[in-house]
RNA sequence: UCCGGAAUAGCUCAGCGGUAGAGCGGGUGGCUGUUAACCACUAGGUCGGGGGUUCGAAUCCCUCUUCCGGAGCCA
């Protein structure tokens, strides 16, 4: 007899198979049971018929409840009701251990209740599918950035200095040396590895103790930021889109059951896959002024903004060559307008919001500088900066892509608490 | 940090000055095709903490705590 997983049920019509899991949820009718059994993979109902299967392990099975951990004999048929779906007709039942009185029920629960019990929500049929979703835009961007030319660079994680502002820095002890941040973004470090590498991209967790308290908002988060050299702006664009599409494939193409469990309108997700828009900061101004808002030209753009930016369009949005003093020191100055820097936010569809941050970076050493002093900033902490300006500088580019927020768009989910599997927010932290 | 809202059974909520309720979950029993199955019975409560008003407070007032939603900031 073989272990099977569930995924794989249609290939042993008729055959007995062993599936090992757990019960989602079990319904009794007299000398019927139905459980409804997840292995990982997928769920299965799995029918328990006494005079067929016998007194005694008929018994067992009525044991069950919810989110018992058990391991099932039995033969995959066609299921009786549903056409294109499978059953699993029991011919034996091994408890491996009876879960009593499982917190998470079957009607309604609070935010507040479900984040407490994060680490049983994980099970949940939408969870599940959200946890998915997260793995193939994961291994999605990985995809595409591998396939051109980008190779993996890790930056660190501890770091001596900031690289946004300094009042967001979640901070320790370090030893004898002082103070050490964990760190907001890879890039600075980034832009090191492209003068070795060429292309660069980093992936992995990183830190922000601003006190925002917003449903796009994690004190922790994954961020996958990448760097060209020899990319100039408009070609960072073309890359970013490119990529984004790329996940909006992947997805559609490897997660078409998990956006059903989620029902997400999957025709939105396909009109997004097309030539993204772009607009200038000035262009965005003035079109959102027209629809009402009160933004001013060396405004960056509020919440209701980006949902108003991008309404009426279903693809997302590039705004680019912002007011140099609402973005940060390192992006490079327009060389056609000097109060301009050549950076771009991407804004999703659907009021998504952000998703994406990138520019072409100051590669002038004198520019840099300045910039850094005007901005008060420690020059002898940013020494190693600076030094790639001044040993084979070179115009480059990168971004950097927040996982949860593409991920909310992605799935189409209110919050974004649910794309990670521990989201950290301002006012928790357990478990 | 600021502006709103909420806190009553394990969970989701109703009750809004006069004997603490429902559904789900738990327990017991019934049912040969259930789909958050259903039916019957049953156990389960210092109404978030503290103070006040009142003959009487879950209900009105003050205060603290916790949570939720939003803003700013950002990805």
């Amino acid at each position: 007899m073989q272990d099977i997983f569930v995924k794989d049920i249609a290939q042993y019509l008729g055959q007995e198979v062993r599936l090992k899991g757990w019960v989602r949820n079990i319904r009794s009718s007299g000398k019927l049971l139905f459980i409804i059994f997840r292995d990982g993979s997928a769920e299965i109902q799995a029918v328990a018929f006494k005079p067929e299967m016998g007194e005694q392990a008929f018994e067992e099975a009525k044991r069950l409840t919810l989110e018992s951990s058990v391991i099932l004999t039995g033969v995959p048929q066609k299921h009786q009701k549903k056409t294109g779906e499978y059953e699993l007709s029991v011919s034996s039942v091994q408890v491996l251990q009876i879960a009593e009185n499982y917190p998470i029920s079957k009607k309604e629960h609070g935010p507040d209740f479900l984040l407490s019990h994060r680490h049983l929500w994980l099970r949940s049929t939408k969870q599940w599918a959200l946890l998915r979703i997260r793995h193939t835009v994961y291994y999605a961007i990985c995809e595409y950035l591998n396939d051109h030319g980008f190779f993996r660079f890790d930056s660190p994680i501890l770091t001596p200095n900031a690289c946004e502002g300094t009042t967001t820095l979640f901070e320790l002890e370090y030893f004898d040396e002082g103070k050490a941040y964990l760190s907001q973004s890879g890039q600075l470090y980034l832009e090191t590895g492209i003068m070795s590498l060429g292309r660069v991209y980093d992936f992995g967790p990183v830190f922000r103790a601003e006190r925002s308290k917003t449903r796009k908002h994690l004190t922790e988060f994954w961020m996958m930021d990448a760097e060209a050299a020899y990319v100039e702006h408009t070609e960072n664009m073309d890359i970013q889109e490119n990529l984004i599409r790329h996940v909006i494939r992947t997805v559609l193409a490897k997660c078409d059951k998990e956006l059903d469990i989620l029902e997400r309108d999957k025709s939105a997700l396909q009109a997004a896959d097309a030539p993204f828009k772009r607009m200038t900061h000035y262009e965005a101004v003035e079109h959102l002024r027209s629809k009402g808002s009160e933004i001013g030209h060396n405004d960056d753009l509020g919440a209701a903004d980006e949902t108003l930016i991008t309404e009426g369009s279903q693809v997302p949005i590039f705004i680019e060559k912002w007011p140099k003093q609402i973005k940060a020191f390192y992006m490079k100055r327009d060389p056609d307008d000097d109060n301009l820097v050549l950076g771009s936010d991407l804004i999703a569809p659907e009021g998504f919001g952000e998703i994406i941050g990138g520019s072409q970076r100051e590669d002038d050493y004198d520019q840099l500088l300045s910039r850094m002093q005007a901005e008060n900033m420690d020059l002898e902490a940013y020494q190693w900066f600076l030094d790639l300006r001044k040993y084979g500088s070179v115009p480059h580019s990168g971004f950097g892509i927040g996982l949860e927020r593409l991920i909310t768009w992605m799935s189409g989910v209110h919050h974004i608490r649910e794309t990670i599997p521990f989201p950290r927010m301002i006012y928790r932290i357990y478990p």
